[in-house]
DNA sequence: GCGTGTTGATATAACGTTATACCAAACTGA
DNA sequence: TCAGTTTGGTATAACGTTATATCAACACGC
C-alpha cells in the first residue's frame, strides 16, 4: 500500500497511484465510459471510497470548456410568483448534476448587466433570464453570442434567435374578463401594472378583446396603471371607486395587486366578492389563503421554470437544437372573490 | 497590431500579446495589485476592452484552490420565510463578486447528503445551511472538516465547532404568549409544529415559561402538533375547538400555521380576532396581507441570511476568525388578529 | 499465418489562471 | 562610488482534469 494523504486534497492522481492504473483510467471510470473492465472499475471505486476523493468540477470545466452550471436571473425572489419559477427550475434540475446560480436584478438594467457579466466569468453553460423591462435587443444578441444556450422567460423579446418560455398574457386577461362578463358584469376595470410594461400591454389587449367579443363598447373600458405595491394600489382603488359610475368588477394585473386591492376596498367599506368582484392573474399559492379566496388565472410559474430548464438542458447536450418558443396556456381558477352569483 | 481572435475565447495570453506585456502583468492588473505602473494598467485595460476579454474564474479557482462561491442549503424556496432568508443572502453578497448556489433539501436527509456532496464538487468556498431536522452531529463535523467556513442557520446543532445564526425561539413564543396574557387571555393553546422538531421544543418552552410567569398552572396548557400544512392545521383547529372548554387564544407555531388556522376557524364559524385570538411566529410579509392582519413575532429572516453570509465572508478572508453564535432577538408585531381589546 | 478488428488501457499535452522566484533598472544614502 | 532598496515587470511551473493519439494483447476470418 502506497502512502495516502501526504497533501490535503485527494486527486485522481492519488487514486490512480493507489489503484495501480493511469489517471486516464480513473477519469474514464468517473465518467462511466464503459470502456473499462468491470473489475478495474470496481477497484477504482474501492480506492475512491477508501481515500475519500472528491471530484473537482472546476478542473473538469476548465479542461472541457463547458460547465454544469446554469444561471437564473430574476427580479425579486420574495415575489411568490418567482419563488414558483425558481422551484420549477430546481425541480427540473433534480437528478442531473447541474446546479444553478440565482441572481436578482432588482429590475435595474445596470444590475442586470453586472450580474450577467459575473455569470459569464463563472462560465455558465446555460442561462434562464427574466429580463429587465427596458432591455435592448442587442443585449439578447450578446447573451446568445456567448455560446451558452439562453432561455428568456415571461417577457418575450420577440427575437427569433432566442428561446422563450412564457404564458399567454392576452389569453389570461381575456379569460379573467370573460369570467366576469359571464357573471353579468358590464362595468369592468383593469387595475394596476406598470404603464409601459409589455405584460400589461398584452393583458390589456386581452381585456379589450373580451369586452369587444361581448359587444361592450371600449369607451366604457377603464384602466389604472401603477407600480404593483400596496400603497400605489390603494391609490388606484380609491380613484377607481370615486368615479361617478364605479365599476362592479376589476381584472387585476396580478395576484399581488388583487390581494392589495381587496384590502383597500375593505378599508373603504366595500366587500370584495359582494360589493365588487376581483380577479387576479398569476396563480400564486397565497391567492388561496386570503379571504375570500382569490379567483385568478393560473400562469403556471413552476412549469415555466421547468420548461425553460428542460430547453436549456436539451441544448447543452445538443447545441443543434432549433430555437423554440413555448407558450403556456393560462387556466381560470374560481374561488370566492367574484361571489357565487352574478352581480351586474 | 498582432492578430486577434484566431480562436474562440480571448484569454490573458491574447491580452498580454496585444499589450506587449507578460501574462503575469495582465493577471496582476486584473487583480488590481498596485505593483504595475498606471500607464501599463491603462494600456492593458484598453486592450481588454478592445478584445472583449472575459475573466475565467474557473481557471483562477483551480489555480488558487479557493472559490468565490457559497452554497445556500434550505428546505423549500416557496416558503416565504426562506424567500426572506434567501433575499438577505443576496443582499449581503451584493457588491462582492461572490455568487451563491441555492439548493433545496425537501427536508430529506438523503437529499441533503446529495446536495452537499454536489456543492463540494463545485468547490464552494463557504456554506450556509438550514439543516434537515434529523441531521447527525457527525454531518456538521464533516462539513467543517472540508475547510470551507460553514454557518448553520435556524436549527442550532449545539456544536461549539460550527457557526450559528438564528432567532431565539423560546423568547419568540414567550413574547407571543405574554401578549395574549396581557390581553386578558387565560386559556391559551399552542398550535402546530412537527412534534419532534427542535424549534417546536424551544417555542413550547417559551410558551410554558410565559404561562408560569403569569401564575397559570401548566395543567391548563394544551398543545397540538402536526405538519404545518393547511389540511393538518384544519384538523388541529377542529380538535382544539371541540374541547369542552376551548381556548380563547392560540400561539401558532409559525405564520403559515396561523394563516391556515384563521381560515379553518372561519370555516367553523369563529371569527379570528373576535371569537378567538391568533398570534403567529416568523414575520413573513403575507401576515400583513391577510384579514385581520396577523399579529406575529418577527424572526428577521432576511437579517439571518445577511448575518450568516457576513460571517462566511469574514472567515473566507480570515480563516482564523473565532466561531460565533449569533442570536437574533424577536420582536412582536401587533396587527388585528388579537382584536383591539382584551378578550378573556 | 496474415491482415483486421476489438478490447482495455495509457502517455502526453492541453485548458486559463496565478504563486513563486527572479531580474534589470532606477533610486537611495553615506 | 557602491551596497542596498525599491519599482515594475517577467519566466516557469503548477492547479486537477480530459481529449487525443497510441498501443499491446488478443480474437477473427480465411
Amino acid at each position: 500500500m502506497t502512502k495516502a494523504r501526504t497533501s490535503q486534497k485527494v486527486t485522481i492522481v492519488d487514486i490512480a497511484r493507489e489503484a495501480q492504473v493511469s489517471t486516464s483510467t480513473v477519469s474514464l471510470v468517473l465518467r462511466k465510459s464503459g470502456r473499462i473492465s468491470a473489475e478495474t472499475v470496481a477497484r477504482v471505486h474501492e480506492v475512491i471510497r477508501k481515500l475519500g476523493y472528491t471530484y473537482n468540477r472546476n478542473a473538469a470545466n476548465l479542461r472541457q470548456q463547458k460547465s454544469q452550471l446554469i444561471g437564473l436571473v430574476i427580479n425579486d425572489i420574495r415575489n411568490p410568483f418567482f419563488a414558483e419559477v425558481t422551484s420549477g427550475v430546481q425541480q427540473a434540475l433534480e437528478g442531473t448534476d447541474v446546479m444553478f446560480f440565482l441572481v436578482d436584478t432588482k429590475d435595474e438594467i445596470d444590475e442586470q448587466d453586472r450580474v450577467c457579466r459575473s455569470l459569464r466569468e463563472f462560465g455558465i453553460g446555460g442561462l434562464v433570464i427574466f429580463p429587465v423591462a427596458s432591455t435592448r435587443k442587442k443585449f439578447f444578441r450578446d447573451l446568445t453570442a456567448d455560446g451558452a444556450p439562453v432561455c428568456v422567460i415571461l417577457r418575450n423579446p420577440g427575437d427569433p434567435q432566442t428561446n422563450f418560455v412564457g404564458p399567454d398574457n392576452r389569453e389570461a386577461a381575456r379569460l379573467a374578463t370573460r369570467h366576469l362578463l359571464s357573471l353579468g358584469h358590464r362595468k369592468i376595470a383593469y387595475l394596476g401594472g406598470e404603464a409601459e410594461g409589455q405584460a400589461r400591454r398584452e393583458r390589456l389587449e386581452g381585456y379589450h378583446l373580451a369586452l369587444t367579443e361581448a359587444a361592450i363598447p371600449l369607451e366604457t373600458a377603464v384602466d389604472f396603471a401603477g407600480k404593483p405595491d400596496r400603497d400605489t394600489t390603494a391609490g388606484l382603488v380609491a380613484r377607481m371607486m370615486s368615479r361617478e359610475d364605479p365599476p362592479t368588477a376589476a381584472v387585476c394585473h396580478n395576484d399581488n395587486v388583487a390581494i392589495s386591492a381587496m384590502h383597500s376596498l375593505r378599508a373603504i367599506g366595500k366587500e370584495p366578492g359582494r360589493d365588487i368582484c376581483i380577479v387576479g392573474i398569476d396563480g400564486i399559492p397565497q391567492g388561496a389563503e386570503v379571504l375570500p379566496g382569490l379567483t385568478t388565472v393560473q400562469m403556471h410559474g413552476a412549469e415555466i421554470g421547468r420548461r425553460a430548464v428542460q430547453l436549456i438542458l436539451a441544448r447543452m447536450q445538443n447545441p443543434g437544437q432549433p430555437i423554440e418558443t413555448v407558450t403556456l396556456h393560462p387556466e381560470l381558477i374560481i374561488r370566492g372573490s367574484c361571489g357565487s352569483t352574478a352581480q351586474p
